[in-house]
DNA sequence: TTGGTATTTCCACGAATATCGAACTATTGG
DNA sequence: CCAATAGTTCGATATTCGTGGAAATACCAA
């Protein structure tokens, strides 16, 4: 992975609202959770939320759908799991580390 | 772990210069690097890499340590274990995830 | 103490970000 | 088609951030 995105990623992460939301959304899995649900959740305004949606979304944390009047999001684990790839990549020098991130759905599992 | 925090580490690390520099730590081990060597990998001023260090120091990312005239940098891997813990926190909602990061340097491992 | 090396602090600037109400777009039920 | 619901885009403002040269500080060797 190069660094533009990873940069990206934590940019999106990097604030309040933003980090709340994708948090909520990991722990939902991949059901996920409607925009106006997470507004309501985040006591955050429809137009704010919906910015940092994009944000998220734009950084590949986050995927969106549509079911009927609802947008749905979820999130990447991919991403996120890349993500932490990164940040630990070749680290502590010979010390010992945990095998790195790789969350993946129940959707996922049934798939494999 | 807290939010601000996480915040705050997030915010560090989302920056290109001081990613890369928070990696080379990670990578170097207990040991670390001085500040020059920093500046030089990374082919920054010296003041801005200060600025940048501070910034990492002050999210409680890396560790600072006196070697003559020279200050050393090193990674404060509980810290980064504690940010990658919060952000997979009771995540997946049932899918299958990975054990959390738990690194340790060869220095914590010879102490236990 | 003197000189030299390592690093930080100060300063001013332009660029990017968070906020939220109002207006707008998209989708659905009747 | 019309009314209602779900979200997004726009606009203006206040705040925060990254940058790098110059000056200041900390430490050390002789």
């Amino acid at each position: 992975m190069e660094a533009q995105p990873v940069i990206k990623a934590l940019s999106a992460l990097a604030q309040e609202h933003r980090l709340a939301a994708f948090r909520l959304l990991v722990q939902a899995g991949g059901e996920g959770m409607t925009a106006g649900a997470l507004a309501e959740a985040l006591g955050v305004p429809n137009s704010s939320l919906s910015f940092h949606l994009a944000q998220l979304t734009n950084a590949g944390l986050i995927i969106q759908r549509r079911a009927s009047r609802s947008l749905i999001y979820s999130a990447d684990y991919a991403a996120m799991n890349g993500l932490v790839g990164y940040l630990m990549e070749n680290c502590c020098a010979g010390g010992i580390c945990a095998p790195a991130a790789n969350c993946i759905t129940e959707a996922e599992r049934n798939a494999a």
